[in-house]
DNA sequence: GCCAAGTACCTTGACAGACATAGTAATATG
DNA sequence: CATATTACTATGTCTGTCAAGGTACTTGGC
């Protein structure tokens, strides 16, 4: 993968990337992984450990919920489905990221100047 | 402290906030601290725990050295500045942060058509 | 028919960053 | 002279991410 991300810059925003991806409809874990990578333009993955992490951890707290797909054709495929909860915790985090980045900016690519004005 | 950030969307971040303050001049510790809390308007506090272990990973990467400053004035102060190798640091830092932003809005706020177009 | 590659899921252990908490000690302020 | 602020440090904990490893089924080429 040319271009690559580092893993901290991503770092807290796996639940929301994921969130997103469950927005446009149910999925299951091998194509939300898949999904991540073309969204990025192969510029960044997200790795299968990590997905499945947070897959639980969304699950426990009741922001997804998962069924096993249909196994008369294909492999076994879990599904999961963004709850009303999560779409909340998206919108929610959508606004937290706008915000973060906003600081960010400030924080990074501000210098001494940008204080005075 | 109103319309805080949280923690873990900064995760990752913490040195080249450091870097981008030493790049407007030597500083120290605690000036340090006060200037980030400025710096993003009063919105988000880097906490002194990490500061310090910020500093302390940073000088054994080389990328600032540190020297205590005179004593008889006021209080013991120790003093960072940025290396050539911090300087570097920096720039390379800004423009991942800068490409991370622009994967994270793809990955955050797009859509399903997105991909398509 | 068989093998490699791809699909699909999952677990375990390790690591690193951020922080809560706690502490020391000097200076400034009223 | 008591309190707040300045200033630095150490220890232990928590959480998210990943490397590494594993299982099992399907697809495609030969």
């Amino acid at each position: 993968m040319a271009g690559k991300i580092s893993t901290d810059l991503i770092r807290g925003h796996t639940d929301t990337i994921i969130l997103n991806v469950l927005r446009q409809g149910d999925s299951y874990g091998y194509e939300i992984y898949k999904k991540i990578i073309e969204l990025s333009k192969r510029q960044y993955e997200l790795k299968e450990a990590t997905l499945y992490t947070a897959f639980r951890r969304l699950e426990q707290d009741g922001y997804i919920l998962s069924y096993w797909g249909d196994e008369t054709q294909g492999g076994r495929r879990k599904y999961y489905r963004l709850t009303d909860n999560g779409k909340q915790l998206y919108e929610q985090s959508r606004e937290n990221w706008t915000f973060a980045k906003c600081i960010l900016d400030k924080l990074i690519e501000g210098g001494v100047n940008d204080v005075l004005k």
